[in-house]
DNA sequence: CGTTGATTTGAATATCCTCAACGTGCGTGG
DNA sequence: CCACGCACGTTGAGGATATTCAAATCAACG
């Protein structure tokens, strides 16, 4: 293990606790300027490690991964769900299509977020799932998967946590998109970032956004313009900031997080509203 | 079983094959008019009879039932999931409460209907289930239930069946709150139950609607008025009648469901457009 | 360095929300 | 069974918010 990595580590016992691993397996990417790229993979392949209930060490470099280009499908909705999948590096969206064309974006994934699983129950896939950028993904089998399951009650306890927290998100997001306005959807998608961020030792302060508008606009419900708009507003209102197109930096999560939670704009105090469009 | 039912009974045999039974097992309610109570109830009950793995018969009027008032709560999210719900008569929603108070309809459900499965893999409620009318619902303990997946593989599979079904459903939601206007979302909203009702064995060309206004707005991520104003529309382009205030007639399924799959205003034809507002 | 696709900005418009007033019908209790 | 009260539903008007189309700007990439 780097032992760069080492002196960053401050969250390694809170997450070995959420996903019942000893501390010392648990490895975080530190930062964007250092992937240090092998201490990442074993961030994520350790999830397929324990999917599969081997070692850590033995699965690094072993499980077989999958290179994706940006745009490029990983497995596509209606398909036999025969594999999950360990996001290794890059990002990755869930995109639903309609008969008629329309897509909709259920959500992105993770250097270390498992996807397929929402399918699991159903053994089949129900989105798609697309790579917004270059990206690489564990393959966990899922007959081995299966196996591993019945003979070991930990890695079905495992996934069924993972099952439960998509069932939980979808849930989650049939709440901010039939509940909210734009402005605090927008405001949530950017606090869930950060806290996620965080869970991968990253800056929950600054981050980036590698999904165009176009796709933040599907996922939360309104068009680019207005995803383009309410980057603005918040900016003006120094909410956040913008340096380069894709990266924000939250100078204060109270300050956003002042925006939820809100009654219609009408109950607001309009003076104290730092949005009001002039 | 009823002589009357018997000669209503017209898809027995598909619903049989959708739900794995014999079609001599599939007993549907025929007639808002004659609710025939008792094979009603042996159509929820064989589901929980299905998922305990014994007889219909034996388990018609032997499962616990609870009843519940309109407004009642059949459970509550964050508790430990010790039961699963088969609705014997009436209907529920299922509703989620942020924590700023702000509640969210996640989805309605009818007799038949199982309920509480979305929670299963979490084993916590995940939403509040409360009666939208006087209700009845068989218990299925949540115990018995795992001893009986564990035991038979086709009661594993009917719980992954309708453990995929919840979401489904969610993800599906998230297509129409994300990416369709209200009268779309409306009109997806009635077909759905319309379908839903013929898969009762009920008219999907009438039914009741008895959740308020209000209900379905939350559900449809849309305020009690707009519903109101839409379905007013809705009657004067002839696309539903509506016979008192919670029945509802689809004359032609055809053209409401036109309405669906509609991209944006803009591209539609509008003086072909139905609904053009005067 | 030019081309392409993504993003931003502007202006006009549609949609939906919000408040308020009124009508209706259901259930309760007399 | 009737009358009453109250929650629910409808309707209207005005305003906030988001969409739509168009045009300009920017960034990435060969």
């Amino acid at each position: 293990m780097h032992d760069t990595c080492e002196k960053l580590l401050n969250c390694r016992e809170e997450t070995s606790r959420a996903i019942g691993l000893a501390p010392r397996s648990v490895v975080h990417r530190m930062d964007e300027s250092d992937p240090c790229t092998r201490c990442f993979q074993s961030r994520s392949c350790f999830q397929a490690a324990l999917l599969l209930d081997e070692g850590v060490d033995r699965l690094v470099g072993q499980t077989a991964a999958v290179r994706l280009r940006k745009g490029q499908r990983l497995f596509a909705a209606g398909r036999t769900l025969d594999r999950v999948y360990a996001i290794r590096t890059g990002s990755f969206k869930s995109v639903m299509r309609a008969p008629d064309g329309r897509q909709q974006v259920l959500g992105f994934h993770f250097s270390g977020d498992m996807i397929g699983l929402d399918g699991y129950a159903a053994q089949i896939y129900l989105c798609d799932a697309v790579a917004v950028e270059a990206s690489e993904a564990c393959e966990i089998d899922a007959r081995a998967l299966d196996a591993a399951a019945r003979a070991r009650p930990i890695v079905q306890r495992r996934i069924q946590t993972l099952v439960a927290d998509s069932m939980r998100r979808a849930q989650q997001n049939l709440l901010v998109l039939g509940s909210m306005q734009g402005a605090e959807r927008l405001a949530h998608f950017l606090l869930d970032l950060s806290d996620r961020h965080r869970g991968l030792g990253l800056s929950s302060r600054e981050f980036a956004l590698r999904m165009t508008r176009k796709d933040i606009g599907s996922y939360l419900g309104m068009y680019s313009e207005t995803v383009s708009r309410l980057f603005a507003r918040f900016e003006n209102a120094g909410l956040i900031q913008m340096t380069r197109r894709h990266q924000v930096q939250i100078p204060d999560r109270t300050a956003l997080a002042a925006l939820l939670g809100r009654q219609p704009v009408s109950l607001r105090i309009v003076s104290a509203n730092p949005l009001a469009a002039d």
